[in-house]
DNA sequence: CGCGGAGGTGTACGTCGTACACCTAGTGGT
DNA sequence: ACCACTAGGTGTACGACGTACACCTCCGCG
């Protein structure tokens, strides 16, 4: 039988438990409060005691975007390209979204891990299927860029707005004054989804928008033929 | 006269003297050389006294964009809108790249600065100057995303290759067997700069793409005088 | 003359990642 | 039955880091 003479006898650690401790710990307390120390505290052990299953805490960033990715569905066969690839990315999306800080992150990898060669490779594999050439694809998956994983860096990081009316909209008189274009857009946004200063942008909607707008620019592109010979310079 | 009885005495610090060592520093050093200690030492001064200067390390980060977007070409006039603001999103390109750090700096900053917004308003005005609806202009901005600063994020961090042709060789091997789809796309880069096994891509090539298929898309939009209204579900 | 403030100093604290030596319990070989 | 080996967990320690706080030292102004 297994021991556990004094006490409760924790359960060994593993690679697993401890990336998925990291993800859980990052989703309710934040990204930055994910130090060895306290990782080690959240899964009763000593931080010492991490590094027999990670390298060091890059790799326990490399992990846990792994996790993430894990998240991601499959591909759906029996589309076309286009909507097999909108799907797939809006999925990466919705996991992204499930665990706020993960951009971050991903971002901030310096090498891609074997899990994201992965991905990254079904979705090239998803282009070459539809029929798309190499030459294309390539820049295709450039042009991609971050959104393959389902984000675009947010150029107004939706600071939270203040609670008191009064505040707000002094703070939007002077928004106005000084940046009149960025005011009026940001008022356009506020009417569309019909609240006073609302939420800010529906932020599918944005991310649907450009996703859509250069999925067609390919579409374009591929019907057309397009190869990177006739547009050098 | 100024005193300097005890030798050269150091002309006194200011805010922009230790903005432009901070940059200088990165530059030359790496961003994450940047400490207020290693910047201090820069400076010949101990590191408190740069807190006489910047409320803090996140206000020196600010300002370091600040100084990157200083750098950007103010807009030309008397083009289009396409080609004034395609343009000028060179330019912002052409700063970020002379200080290669200023793009992961400025994907950290949690809130814009008086300078960014400046810049982002303007890119804005320009979208309406060139007869774009307030409505249009803000969802084509949030297509943009970052590439309004002039670069997208790299899906592959471009490692550098290895020296040896024979381990460059079995890497790629290595790619080819594991991630086909992948190493199809490299190949692909790698012939296009005639090369063997090339510095990679050539990213002013896939910005330029990126960009141009983004701005061809708003343009068809505008024409078309889309609204979001039209496209909503 | 004196005093206030701008600018620079020195010390100290808490946090971080992690190197290194150590211990311990369970396993396989003989 | 013994012992060596090892996977997993511990404890201590070091050198970064950002920065709070008390202090000093001038300069210019009244």
């Amino acid at each position: 039988m297994v021991q556990q003479l004094d006490g409760a006898r924790r359960a060994p650690l593993n690679r697993d438990r401890v990336l998925r401790a990291a993800v859980a710990l990052a989703d309710h307390a934040g990204v930055d409060a994910v130090s060895m120390r306290n990782l080690a505290q959240e899964l009763g052990v000593v931080p010492m005691a991490l590094y027999k299953h990670v390298a060091n805490k890059e790799e326990l960033l490399d992990g846990m975007v792994d996790v993430i990715v894990g998240e991601i569905d499959p591909p759906a066969d029996g589309a076309d390209w286009k909507s097999a690839i909108r799907q797939r990315i809006l999925s990466a999306r919705r996991a992204l979204l499930r665990h706020p800080w993960s951009s971050r992150v991903i971002e901030s990898r310096p090498k891609p891990t074997p899990v994201v060669l992965d991905y990254l490779n079904s979705i090239v594999g998803m282009f070459r299927a539809g029929g798309f050439s190499v030459d294309l694809t390539h820049h295709v998956m450039h042009a991609l860029g971050s959104r393959v994983w389902g984000f675009t860096q947010e150029l107004f990081p939706a600071s939270p707005l203040p609670e008191d009316p009064e505040v707000q909209a002094a703070a939007f008189r002077e928004l106005a004054g000084r940046y009149p274009h960025i005011a009026e857009i940001a008022m356009a946004a506020a009417h569309e989804d019909e609240s006073v200063v609302g939420q800010g942008c529906d932020d599918d909607f944005e991310f649907a928008f450009a996703l859509d707008l250069l999925l067609d620019g390919f579409e374009t592109l591929h019907r057309q033929g397009w190869t990177s010979r006739g547009a050098l310079s």
